[in-house]
DNA sequence: CTATAAACGAGACGGTACGTCTAGTCTTATC
DNA sequence: GATAAGACTAGACGTACCGTCTCGTTTATAG
């Protein structure tokens, strides 16, 4: 309370256990394989906690609900599958990027991860805002900066904003997912081309 | 009534009372509320019985599942809100049915209707299923006959093929609406102009 | 809506299905089994649902709380096992009530019913509510007719009140059921003598 | 524990690897307030440790039960409350021992923890054991020890063995405050004079 | 003019999952 | 080594809907 008490620093009154690493990875690939094999539908916490072998208390002391487990997968996994191009500002790279994505949404696991959230997100508010917030919002910014990159590098010249470019980009490769199409190369290069070189051709 | 139509039908098993079409209306009517008013989450069976003050079991004998209650009320809306154009093959009216489109989307209640039911496709494979063969390839039809129509007349030259650009132009409209953005005019206008006459510019 | 129709009584909106009996009685056994084979400490909804086949929504329709399941059962038993002597204004048939009642706390499974209310009461004040209301005091009514009924035909002479003197013959009983004691014939003999008859000897 | 303990830790007398007397009282007042004013069914072990600002694990470590808690305040409490008379081998103290035990149980905050435990031990095995043990028992013990010094002295003679003589004359107090009944003196009085004197009159 | 049979409201039923609570055990870091 | 803090597994709590199944009533045709 004197001056040693001055001294010592804000109390840190941490004790206790920490957080079981495993149980947060059970729980996350749980969640994860559950929804590929069994669809959303049987994607209930009760269920996680039972493929998990974990309590559902404790998954509810760090998860407010399912959603976001699905988001911290899908965070970690997008990621590392399909990461914004940082590096060489080329159409190039904008049109591998697109190619990854579609391959993510019809062909990875993770990428049902995406049309889940994306669902549930019309269904539910909190998962729409958790959805932008943690999830597309940050990609966007990339994506934002990849598109500026390259138009600044005079690789590229799209006619609409950045926003609406990438939307126009991945609005059909999303679309063409959720109805269950395939999604094409040509597709693709056609969206390139069309938008991003609307004069260059 | 007359002898002919006692011959026409000699068996008659059918008796009693008929479908109550004042019923039937109200639990559409209940449902889309329902949906508008508090979201797909709260768009329960019990519920929609409950709001259309109609016995559960009603709507258990008319309908397989909440889900097509919903579709029935899309169908009759988008038919008319959205009707695809078929009389005039012109690149112009392509345009109308798109912005038309996007104005449903993202105004007209009926539009969350679709929404809802493109997420739970995502979560359910039997919307999936019914949501193709009783709305979205109907429409797909006539959309495609409105492409081809248009491209006969010399009016546009699309560069893929009649689903890859009906999707390439709704995708991003769609995908906004999902994501919660507003559609802004020159969106539309880009894309049909990037996707319809890319080389006619 | 004629005359004939205003003369018909009040319509009875009775519909729905009634209730279940085989449910009901389902119950009522698997209560008064766990609570005997188990404890009370067993004695839990889920168990009760479990064990009856029945569903726990069924449970909570038809009875607030696991306690009201034990006081149906335990009414029901303790009429048929120890009613209170209502025709002979004897001496002796209060003799014979009391025995039958050490009998049936000590040695009949529905015994322990008794005593597990009469705890739990302590435990939880609506427990006390349900038992006085429901079990303890319209028995006590009976009982207070059965002394006042041998006082006034000059059997007995209790120098206490009747409510007092059931305390006081009663008591005995209970206390040593709640520990665990038998309770010999002198006990009851003894009470009965010393309380009903103190000037009689 | 002399001085140069004190001088090695300076500012820190507390802690170390004795048990914590303050932490042990601060749970049995905490066990004994929660019981009295939220009564048993908000006795958990949480509570407790929540309201003496102890740690779970502290509990666990020196009780092995919530009851064992109770009755280490009940006996200290009902030593010092209802001490059993030893020196006057008198009726007159057995009356008021019994008058005293009347008021521990219907109106000391410290007789609500018999009860309870009394209730208790018919729920559980284990505390009905160690409600005997260590507290009906040795009680019971110098109970008899003044029933056989008062009838040795010529002072009472009661028809009854010791132990069915104490269960009769408590046995109606008891009850009566398991009941929520109060306890009038003329209860007391009559059971004394019919049981303990009874041809003595 | 009945008699039948379908549709209706009401709602009980066996279930599943919800999100919360407490039990009792185990771990970490402090004193 | 005892303590406060608190994470962990386990499982009951009481609620909401699910989809199925009677009930008894109503009503439009069939006989």
């Amino acid at each position: 309370m004197s001056a040693a008490a001055t001294t010592s620093q804000p109390r840190r009154p941490r004790s206790g256990n920490r957080r079981d690493e495993a149980a947060r990875l059970a729980v996350l690939h749980a969640a994860d394989d559950l929804l590929v094999e069994h669809g959303f539908g049987a994607l209930t916490v009760e269920a996680i906690a039972r493929r998990a072998g974990v309590a559902k208390q404790t998954i509810y002391r760090w998860w407010p609900s399912k959603v976001e487990i699905l988001l911290d997968t899908l965070i970690e996994d997008s990621a590392k599958r399909i990461p914004v191009p940082a590096d060489e500002p080329t159409a190039e790279s904008v049109r591998g990027y697109l190619r990854g994505f579609a391959r993510f949404l019809t062909r990875d696991p993770a990428g049902k991860v995406l049309l889940a959230l994306l669902a549930e997100a019309q269904h539910d508010p909190d998962t729409a805002r958790s959805l932008h917030e943690r999830c597309l919002a940050p990609r966007r910014a990339r994506e934002r900066a990849m598109l500026t990159g390259a138009t600044d590098a005079g690789e590229i010249a799209p006619t609409l904003g950045p926003d609406a470019t990438m939307d126009a980009l991945l609005g059909p490769i999303v679309y063409r997912a959720l109805t269950g199409a395939s999604i094409p190369r040509g597709l693709v290069d056609t969206l390139v081309d069309a938008l991003l070189r609307p004069r260059a051709n």
